[in-house]
DNA sequence: AAACATTTTTAGACCAGGCTATTTTTTAAA
DNA sequence: TTTAAAAAATAGCCTGGTCTAAAAATGTTT
């Protein structure tokens, strides 16, 4: 049909997939990438600072704990405070990781408008020989830095010409 | 607290605020899409090709050709045939076209494993001023081919030299 | 044109991840 | 130590995008 061997589902088909598989969600990652943020200090963090982070409300929070510790990335009691567990951290650097790769490779093409709205709805979608090449490509243009330079001086001389959208 | 001046929400929370500027969901960019794609030759398609190429049910496409109607990318009626509005082309187009952007860019830094569910899941996150960085470096690296072949070749010794996750 | 097959629609259920309202527990102050 | 305030948990509702089962419309034979 369109690309030969390449099969189309919608984004919640997707969604579908990954969770046979027993992936993580895409807001289970966002509160796990959170919750590893909040923690990298003091080793913790609490309901209400993840809940007031990711604008929740602390219920959300409560119930994704559920889950997560389920899962096996969170250790959690009742009123307690929330730990991460030595996978919950080794996924939890991952996606941060990610998001950090992500981020500097699309402020390195001169993104800057919605950048941090677009590193955020992307990185759940990176998978990981993907994220391999970013972070090979990265490194290599870091690298040359010659080449970025060329390249925004292109971007400078197209807006002269005034041929943007 | 994290980045300053960045708002963290989860993929839900983005996905809310941006129905509230009345933007497509990513599943009806998918079928926006896809029934662009479609009714390309004859300038028409039906629900139940829709529902094959997207593998769902054609009582999800039926629904969601409501919502396209409602949006005004749709001409049609009950039983009839689906046709684009034109603006529902334009929009195609524009989605058609972000969608191979993308894909070229991702296949230019060596993707190859996961591309089609990469490119699937990435391309409803990319804003129009992200798409149009893409589309310029893209551009870029089509006209200095010296420089993806560079970095092949940093990406071949790397894997020589094993420092592969 | 009658009968059968196919396509489409309708109706209603389900699930994840939010929410609000309320209750329970923990913490801090008097 | 009793009381008030803050934090967390529970219960239950809502929404979007799916599904299945059943009904309705359209198309295709013969």
């Amino acid at each position: 049909m369109n690309e030969p061997g390449e099969k189309f589902y919608t984004a919640r088909g997707y969604a579908v997939l990954s969770a046979e598989e027993d992936e993580l969600t895409s807001s289970m990652e966002d509160y796990l990438e959170m919750i590893y943020r909040l923690s990298a200090q003091e080793g913790y963090t609490r309901v209400k600072d993840v809940a007031d982070s990711l604008h929740v409300q602390p219920p959300s929070v409560t119930k994704m704990l559920h889950k997560l510790h389920e899962k096996g990335q969170v250790r959690y009691e009742k009123y307690g405070l929330i730990r991460l567990t030595p996978e919950g951290r080794r996924i939890g650097a991952y996606l941060l990781n990610r998001h950090n790769t992500l981020r500097e490779f699309l402020q390195l093409i001169g993104v800057k408008e919605h950048l941090h709205e677009d590193v955020e709805g992307i990185e759940h979608n990176v998978s990981t020989p993907t994220l391999q090449c970013l972070l090979d490509f990265v490194a290599f243009l870091r690298s040359k830095p010659q080449i970025i330079e060329e390249f925004r001086h292109c971007q400078a001389k197209k807006i002269e010409r005034g041929n943007w959208g």
